[in-house]
DNA sequence: TCAAAAGTTAACGTTGACGTTAACGTTATG
DNA sequence: CATAACGTTAACGTCAACGTTAACTTTTGA
């Protein structure tokens, strides 16, 4: 796979290196991958992962803190998916996933309001530039 | 009219009465109603004002700078449509108004833009959900 | 009428999300 | 193989958007 430096990174997401660094403090992304020397190095999945949260922030405007949230949530959810079952804590999986389940549910809603609200605000603008177009052909 | 005291205020709007005072500061809202005392005095239609405040800025992700941006454009339009047209200044009228429906354009396709967005995030959690759901009566 | 509740300004504090600088180590290349 | 270009950590700086506190005045209700 091919791999990148932090400045590749940077041009290719947009994001200075020091929000690259920033992030990873964070917790939002891993280098596990480090050269000899200790730089960082990014795969693709990394830079995919790294446009998502720009794209979360961005549209969202979600904070960073409910954007590790919602990182660590897609983690479980992976956990869950390639792990062998064990009898044992079955229970206990269940519970989280109902939990991830419920959070899905009110961030789908969350969004669906957004939307509306939006929306409302669009409809309104809609009619200004209306108004205005009238007020210039008036001219 | 009615007139509220800045408790009565944050209570309808939700804002601190931190808040109230900073969006006065900035520009976003005028107090011209005072009590004798020098107490503010709102009008209901300051409290439409500072809802639309919040829709923008939880919506949208609008900064505070960027509102004043977008009531100055406001009240520029309403300048407009109560003004008597003296034949001098008609063409520059005409050029802000121009200017004014640009923006308005951009903003619309802005807002169209991250809506499309946010379906496209909300899809994708629906997707995850039904995952998640799966899981869960597999167990 | 007089305390308690609510208001005022002014100034300093806080938090998130980075920017900037310093002091230093690593890599690439003519 | 030197040196420019690039990377590293660590620490302090900054800016928006308020929170908090202080010291004081105005309103209000028993």
């Amino acid at each position: 796979m091919n791999t990148y430096k932090i400045d590749d990174v940077s041009a290719k997401t947009g994001l200075t290196k020091r929000t690259l660094r920033y992030y990873e403090e964070l917790g939002l992304i891993e280098t596990t991958n480090r050269t000899e020397g200790g730089m960082r190095l990014y795969s693709e999945s990394d830079i995919d992962r790294l446009n998502k949260i720009v794209l979360a922030k961005e549209v969202l405007g979600f904070s960073l803190q409910e954007l590790q949230q919602f990182i660590q949530m897609n983690e479980t959810i992976e956990q869950h998916r390639h792990s062998v079952r064990s009898s044992e804590d079955k229970a206990e999986r269940k519970v989280k996933l109902v939990e991830i389940s419920e959070v899905l549910h009110r961030e789908i809603e969350m969004i669906e309001t957004r939307m509306k609200r939006m929306d409302t605000f669009k409809e309104e603008l809609l009619a200004l530039e209306i108004r205005v177009k009238e007020a210039i052909s008036n001219e």
